[in-house]
DNA sequence: CTAGGTCACAACTCAATCGTGGTGCAGTTG
DNA sequence: CAACTGCACCACGATTGAGTTGTGACCTAG
């Protein structure tokens, strides 16, 4: 989209934490999960809530990190919060990842015997 | 590479803690830095312990953790242990990452008056 | 105004992890 | 062989984050 050539290359302390941050935000599997369930399209937290089987103040607590890290966006209407994906490029991001850990599998596999999943 | 579209809706359980495993790896600036560094070629463990300023032990087991996620590869010549990338598809996720930062610190900077960096 | 439902915040518990110090092992040198 | 270097493993505080419980704020309905 913008400048693919963003990194210079000692990465500057700051950035570099910045990065690190943003990871730490995607290391968890509930929130993988919430954002993987808004790729529907906006939902309540008790949708949320239901869809993942999680508990409303855990479901709220991880919307709250996912919104501060600018990835969901809420907007309040009357007795209910509705969350959506404000950044799209998460997706690419888990997309690489799921290359990466296919490959991981891939090997696993080979190792093996060759069976598939 | 492969298919580009690996991920069924409902992700399942263990491919979850997968993605999330791998993200959480690349959620220590320590290792960042290691694979920032490994970029210009292979290094040793004493190599990178004087880049990062860091302790030897340190560098030895964050190492380690890149070794098992399948990200940075170990030869053992002589006396020393020679650490490379293995896995170059690491920087695509960062510059990926740097752009969802690049786009946050641009609303920051919008917010505050619009200066340069 | 009262009752019920939805969501967010605070305090707590528990597990995982970072960094360090100490130590063992392999390889090199004289 | 003996001493030294480079690296990895183990165990220990100390910090961080996840998940739960309890509670309060806000909106809606009757």
């Amino acid at each position: 989209m913008a400048t693919t050539e963003p990194i210079p290359h000692p990465i500057p302390e700051p950035l570099l934490e910045l990065i690190a941050k943003r990871f730490r935000v995607l290391a968890e599997p509930m929130r993988i999960r919430l954002l993987d369930r808004l790729r529907e399209g906006e939902a309540t937290v008790g949708e949320l809530q239901e869809a993942l089987s999680a508990s409303q103040q855990n479901v709220s607590k991880h919307l709250g990190i996912l919104l501060e890290a600018g990835m969901v966006s809420r907007s309040k209407r009357g007795n209910h919060a509705y969350y959506a994906i404000a950044d799209a490029s998460v997706f690419a991001l888990c997309e690489q990842v799921c290359g990466g850990v296919r490959k991981q599998l891939s090997e696993l596999e080979a190792l093996l015997g060759g069976h598939a999943l």
